[in-house]
DNA sequence: AATAGTATTATGTCCATACATAAAAAACTG
DNA sequence: CAGTTTTTTATGTATGGACATAATACTATT
């Protein structure tokens, strides 16, 4: 057997992917144990365990302590998407940035949004609606709830030179989030606000940020 | 000082998370090193770099080297959505999955797809249309190009029976893949097929799967 | 034969140590 | 002072050894 000597866990990695690509472990199959691979890789077992665990991260494996590892049956392919500042999203393409506050109040949500943010019916929250723009042109529509409650000075801004889209992920700790991806219909104003027909297709992006058991923020986002 | 002294790296990240969220550590702050955290915590430094490096993968922190570590200024939201077989989904929910394979034939694609997937714009690919149901209701048409060069075997399968978007991942290898979501309007024909409005809003998810520098195939899925 | 207790085993993790590497800071040089 | 080289430093990773833990396989008991 000669040896190719796998001395870090990149190369192992790339190993055992060319092994499952090859289907010399086909999906399902147990694969050697750390040790075993340890052995012949001429390598630490802390090493293979370094590769294999990434690969089980990005659900390529299956493990399972005294059960061992074995290829995923049914390869779950994870798309990361990254959710960032919508300002940086545009420069980072190299285009200019716009932003425009259309609307700033605090008012009682509707019982969707009170519902889903756990806050009282009655309870009053901060409401922002704002435009983003890409080279002048309209490029997504913010609509957001802010719980006054949970955001520290969160009513003390206008929100009208920097969004709160910006504003909230700066100042406004989270626990954790929410994320659904839908399409919709403009309806009449939504297509003024984006420069849209009305009735054509937007791509909704709606969030719900919690810190622990309250809710912080929760924002749709539509793309024209 | 009372050393609670923390054990394992999940504890060490627990407090590093509680001292961002408490804002000890504000948005672009350096915090101290490994080794000084891990002298404060009681443990190794690996235990440190365990707990340190996972939050950077989660894009909580910005780590370089030299450099040091500092809370990442503009927390990053890192949404994964798992890609999984269509059935799968649909049965999870405790649905009743149906499908129904509309068309199949070997054609030379449009420009677009043949561009797309970097194959000659004058050799035919095998297309494939097909109903996912769930409970009898149309839930997501499948529009979908198949590189015959690559995907062995690709040619004799009929997909009448076992969906493609099924098939291809038990039986195509691939190394990599680019996705994309947007949102369009219902054209008649998808209208038809979705048992939906024309011009009504749908939910688009394109993939393209890479083996190498080959194209495996491209995918458009339309939810209603 | 069903059940409860025990042994075995593969992964999960911690540790101390060592060296690698990237990048910032400092020193040097024309 | 600008440009280049060297030093320093924090992260990145490899290693062997040890123990922890979960889950299976086995065994004894009723």
């Amino acid at each position: 057997m000669n040896n190719p000597s796998f001395r870090n866990w990149q190369s192992v990695q790339e190993e055992v992917l060319r092994r499952i690509h090859a289907r010399v472990w086909k999906p399902g199959d147990l694969i050697p144990n750390e040790a075993d691979l340890a052995l012949e890789f001429g390598c630490a077992r802390t090493t293979v365990n370094r590769a294999l665990r990434s690969l089980a991260e990005s659900g390529l494996l299956d493990r399972r302590r005294k059960a061992g590892t074995r290829v995923a049956a049914q390869p779950i392919a994870k798309a990361t998407l990254d959710i960032t500042v919508i300002r940086m999203e545009i420069e980072g393409r190299g285009q200019k940035y716009g932003y425009q506050r259309i609307e700033r109040r605090e008012a009682v949500p509707p019982l969707a949004i009170s519902g889903s943010m756990k806050t009282h019916a009655t309870r009053s929250l901060l409401h922002v609606r704002a435009l983003h723009m890409a080279d002048d042109t309209p490029y997504a529509f913010e609509d957001r709830w802010i719980n006054p409650e949970v955001v520290r000075n969160g009513l003390a801004e206008s929100y009208e030179v920097v969004s709160a889209n910006e504003w909230l992920l700066k100042h406004a700790p989270y626990t954790h989030g929410e994320i659904a991806f839908s399409a919709i219909s403009a309806t009449s104003e939504e297509a003024k606000i984006l420069c849209c027909h009305q009735n054509s297709a937007l791509f909704a992006i709606d969030r719900l940020t919690w810190d622990g058991a309250s809710a912080v923020t929760k924002v749709r986002l539509l793309f024209g």
